[in-house]
DNA sequence: GTGAAAGCGCTAACAA
DNA sequence: TTGTTAGCGCTTTCAC
């Protein structure tokens, strides 16, 4: 299936392939011959090939993404920021998910280093850490969410302020006894755990208590244990919001009366379900991440965002 | 920024460019040179340029997805889907989201098809069809998600069963006079609105009341309106979901007792509030489709999926 | 088994 | 203002 050329417009349009280029990158070209090569572009259905102008510029105009989770919001609205300040810039994105298997996040990382991505926006764990340093000693900014890297940019939430803001509420709300439901051992999670006993241990509060766990199948039985000598659960992560909330609800307590519940990031159910969470901004996130992206700043940026309370009554 | 190309990888294992390309693409070459050039690219830190190989090819591995809302689950669940096949095809994935500005979509398309995509599943209004027809043409499988466009093939749900599968379940509750909330006149919402009065009337049941509603703000008017001469609601997309069941509740209405409620399309949260739903096996739709852009059959295929009653008790 | 050379579709000097 | 001529990084004949 041989598709129409730059050299096809040039012959039916009589003019040399020089100055087709020139017309279609607004180069300078009397307006007869522009007209004329418009024209034959248009009847030959003629679409320039992205593929072989990026190999001049060096690189491509797509933006990677690197996603650990699709089906978390937080995610989702990471993406929206980020694909927002893509379209504004003409990018296309280009995204991959790892669906949290580490395999393929550093496959998925180099696939996107030999598209010759202008940048990459990642969430991936350390093993792709190495190909991402690469493509940015390479030239290729490469901002790191969540997380911070040496050499690369990173946007991520302060979350050590997300769990003294837990800890700030749960004391405002009289909770006295902490149950954590948290999802790994990642930097992420260990801060956020560590401002929240902080928060704590500042009000003279008795240190939490902290259950790991591996997949949504571990939840009930967390929270069953946690149940045992704890007034309140907390949820560290936003991934584990349903399964959380569902087994607190099975065994038939209600919120704040019978247990008190907070949780991480913000979604579109929460105000109806009168659960309170510590928000992330994660739509303005995406935003910065993708404009560092596009404003290739020389230094490695660090930005932290701030966490926010929205109290609705379930803690 | 001068990247290592397989010129400075034949040059550093003293062979020739040919070579290194014969190695690169398991031609056939002597293992003691094959050895020295892995080394080399190795040693260089060579990434092979995808968007060059792609020129060859006449078109690159990746495939287009436009959407038209990232924050629709029904969507989001697609999108996995397509990844799972893209992926494993070895496929990277270009997301362009058109959040329902119509202006995008074509656009967006048109970007797809510069970029060479091998095929392109898409969700978008009559705008794009055009161009989507021409790259079919040009030999891009397209794929169209949720309608059917002449010579493309199409990946949809059996929108007049998820009408009258309403229908059934409004009639088992007991419902008698049952007022819509649609969002849009596009052919999905008008064959679900058809089926449903299909249903009723089959069952001697009053024709339904229906509004259309443009965007989540005249949701409220729009519920408010119909309560007064109906007692159950029924939504025909996802997408309005939490608004219907927020102007629901806040008008302290409570499900199933002092109002029917029925909508389309299964969310995470449905489950703990009990929502019933007419469900899209929306991730096996995704699958299918990209199925269609890696199998590339000739004739063009219409898959129609059928819709599942999930009953909660909410109607 | 390997290299030289032509060419993929396009851009960017350099002349004319 | 336009055409000619090199390339961009890679693959692919076609000889050796």
């Amino acid at each position: 299936m041989k598709r129409v050329t730059i050299g096809d417009v040039a012959a039916h349009a009589g003019v040399s392939t020089a100055t087709v280029s020139r017309v279609l990158n607004d180069g300078l070209v009397a307006e007869s011959t522009a007209a004329k090569v418009w024209a034959a572009a248009e009847f030959l259905g003629y679409s320039p090939n992205a593929l072989t102008r990026s190999i001049f510029a060096g690189r491509s105009s797509t933006i990677g993404v690197v996603i650990r989770d699709l089906s978390s919001p937080f995610y989702l609205d990471l993406i929206r920021g980020i694909d927002e300040v893509a379209a504004a810039s003409d990018s296309p994105v280009m995204l991959a998910s790892t669906y949290r298997r580490a395999e393929r996040e550093a496959a998925q990382v180099r696939a996107m280093d030999q598209h010759r991505v202008r940048g990459l926006v990642m969430t991936a764990d350390e093993t792709a850490d190495s190909h991402a340093r690469q493509m940015a000693e390479n030239g290729t900014p490469c901002v790191i969410v969540a997380r911070t890297v040496p050499g690369l940019h990173s946007v991520s939430l302060d979350d050590a302020a997300a769990g003294r803001l837990m800890a700030a509420h749960l004391a405002d709300c009289g909770r006295a006894r902490v149950g954590i439901v948290s999802g790994s051992h990642r930097p992420t999670q260990v801060k956020r755990v560590d401002g929240l006993r902080q928060g704590l241990s500042e009000r003279d509060l008795p240190q939490p208590e902290e259950v790991l766990v591996g997949n949504e199948n571990e939840v009930d039985g967390a929270v069953g244990s946690l149940l045992q000598r704890n007034d309140a659960i907390v949820c560290t992560t936003g991934r584990l919001t349903v399964a959380v909330h569902a087994a607190l609800t099975a065994r038939g307590l209600r919120m704040p009366d019978d247990i008190g519940f907070l949780t991480m990031d913000d979604f579109a159910w929460a105000g109806t379900l009168g659960i309170s969470v510590v928000a992330q901004p994660s739509y303005e996130m995406g935003r910065r991440a993708a404009e560092l992206v596009v404003e290739e700043p020389s230094a490695p940026a660090r930005i932290v965002f701030q966490p926010t309370l929205i109290a609705r009554g379930s803690c």
